[in-house]
DNA sequence: GTCTATACAAAGATAGAC
DNA sequence: GTCTATCTTTGTATAGAC
């Protein structure tokens, strides 16, 4: 593998474990078994690493649900958030992990400019997504609720990354699934 | 005021806007007019410091709800349940702030124990005592919701914790009053 | 209780050889 | 591309005078 990818991987794994003040070259540097100066080869700059984590991992979970066309896969709405949720669902069943920008919430007024813009983008985009999928599913009686999609969206992506956080001071493995079960009956899965 | 309680209230401030390892002692220093090395006869080591902040935090929030008694106070359960977020809003209403602890679970892996041990101990303390409020709620008949009180309790502080950390990157004022209003309308408010 | 002074480790970053 | 070597700053923490 690419060195700049193994950099990659290793400081997302470290970001979301300790934060993004909170790990350093040198964490990295020992982990794929190069020395830290050679890292500022590939990042010049810690700020440059950092964006570049949060852009891969931005574009990666928005092609999940930009990935699933419902009309040419023939999915259904429900399948459709089934298939979005996944990869949630496996972050809260592993041990340790959260959402790489839940993480990074904690620390975003003190984050250079370039990685707030990436992390603000990232919540925008999920949310406008999830918003899009509730209305159409509504709108196909897939889904039923009470008010704007907007706002459905805004609480439930909110309890996905409180969540996630949540989940990993208590240790329960299945915290995520039982707020995504309850997410789902309240638009109209099993009543 | 004490030089002790000057520094909860800095380290506090500092915490929520940087994260646990993103300020310093210097930081502090430099607030409340004194030199670092006198932050160290109060709290010998960040850790200390640290631990004292989230138990303060811990203890003022949890109070909010036990100072409620429904009998009592002649409250019904959706007035206690608005006082329960009055504080919440305060924070979502104000630019910047966010819930200490949703702020330190982006660092929590990294944190020592006891740190660790409060905020845990927070997040329970404020799930047990929502999923009592929601459970004798809807026992009364003031609440209106299917499943169990304790999945939407989570689902519920999830949504704000959540919510109070995605609210600083968008820079929505309303973002928690909507998420909240939502809330509402899910426990059978106005329909 | 607060100060100065200092020890010590670790951080981000750069220069230049290979 | 990766290395060694080094610079500079900042961090936590302690000792001891006042």
């Amino acid at each position: 593998m690419e060195t700049a990818q193994k950099i990659l991987n290793s400081a997302e794994a470290l970001i979301q474990k300790h934060g993004f003040s909170g790990f350093s070259f040198q964490d990295i540097a020992d982990e794929i078994g190069i020395r830290k100066a050679s890292i500022h080869y590939h990042y010049p700059a810690k700020a440059d690493l950092g964006r570049a984590v949060i852009q891969r991992y931005r574009t990666r979970m928005a092609e999940v649900g930009n990935s699933l066309d419902l009309k040419e896969d023939g999915l259904n709405h429900w399948q459709a958030l089934a298939l979005y949720l996944e990869p949630i669902v496996q972050l809260g069943r592993t041990p340790g992990h959260a959402c790489l920008c839940g993480v990074l919430g904690g620390e975003y007024l003190s984050l250079p400019d370039a990685m707030q813009a990436e992390i603000a983008g990232y919540f925008d985009e999920q949310i406008t997504w999830l918003t899009d999928l509730l209305d159409s599913g509504r709108a196909a009686g897939a889904f039923r609720f009470h008010g704007s999609a907007g706002e459905m969206a805004r609480l439930l992506f909110g309890a996905i990354e409180g969540g996630l956080l949540i989940k990993r001071t208590t240790g329960d493995i299945e915290f995520i699934d039982r707020i995504l079960t309850t997410a789902q009956a309240l638009l109209g899965g099993e009543p």
